[in-house]
DNA sequence: GTATATGCAAAGGGTTTGCACGGTT
DNA sequence: AACCGTGCAAACCCTTTGCATATAC
């Protein structure tokens, strides 16, 4: 993504350029992946007077014009991330609390089948899968 | 299931046998599925004292014995029902909001691969797959 | 009789909102 | 100058917890 690229799709949203959407922005790129709370402390790491009601806010307007995501991953705080990380489903262990990633393909042939059975196109990485690890597969057998 | 295998159940977990632990549990078979207000309101029609912590707390033991499942369909409050109910798949649209349920089997072939491949035994229904509808897909093309 | 379950009220996590002020355009 | 974005505090929804009382065993 160039430089001004995401003022440029902000600008196109009808959205203003702040030093506190472009802090959010950078911090998530930093981070990798974060909540709400953790992006609110790598943006105080340089601007110590950010609010977290304003780190919501720019969170949803960077996810309205497409440069961030979220996903839901355990049963708190959802995850966000850059758009241009690739794609993967997150497993979760309901028994350890494990969180695995694997890449997204491996659904495909599922979602595609799904896709024509009843027209729904899914974001297979919007929620995570839960389930059963092998380690508590075994432990509980 | 038997009138009283309900009993047997709580009782061998180590739990006892109380009214409202019996109305929590009627109520999610009578209403097939719902959050834990709505629960709630189905108690209290026959019981009015009855309170929200006592039905989270019974949806908790229930659940760990095995007489109901949860499942998280949209943002909000998580989705109760009987576990003698045919397990299903929730599809949830983003842009419309519509719901639909699909039968669990039409995932079997990924389930099993990603079973042979990681170990992780997943739980299908445990969470809701995100997307975007037929209706929504036409509309937005 | 004793441990468990309940009701109540308070606190908790995560998120949204109303409002006045300040900054971007 | 007009409007959008921000900080702050309060409110919100959903859920959990501490405590005294009541009840199943």
């Amino acid at each position: 993504m160039s430089t001004t690229e995401w003022e440029q799709r902000l600008r196109r949203g009808g959205y203003r350029i702040t030093p506190q959407r472009q802090l959010v922005l950078e911090s998530v790129g930093r981070l990798g992946h974060g909540t709400p709370e953790e992006i609110l402390a790598e943006v105080q790491r340089t601007a110590t007077g950010v609010n977290l009601s304003t780190v919501y806010r720019n969170l949803e307007v960077l996810e309205e014009v497409g440069l961030v995501t979220h996903a839901h991953i355990g049963h708190g705080a959802p995850t966000y991330h850059s758009v241009d990380d690739h794609v993967h489903i997150h497993l979760v262990c309901d028994g350890c609390g494990l969180v695995q990633s694997i890449d997204a393909g491996l659904a495909e042939p599922f979602l595609d089948e799904l896709r024509r059975e009843t027209g729904f196109v899914t974001d297979v990485s919007h929620v995570a899968l839960h389930g059963t690890c092998s380690a508590c597969s075994v432990a509980s057998s």
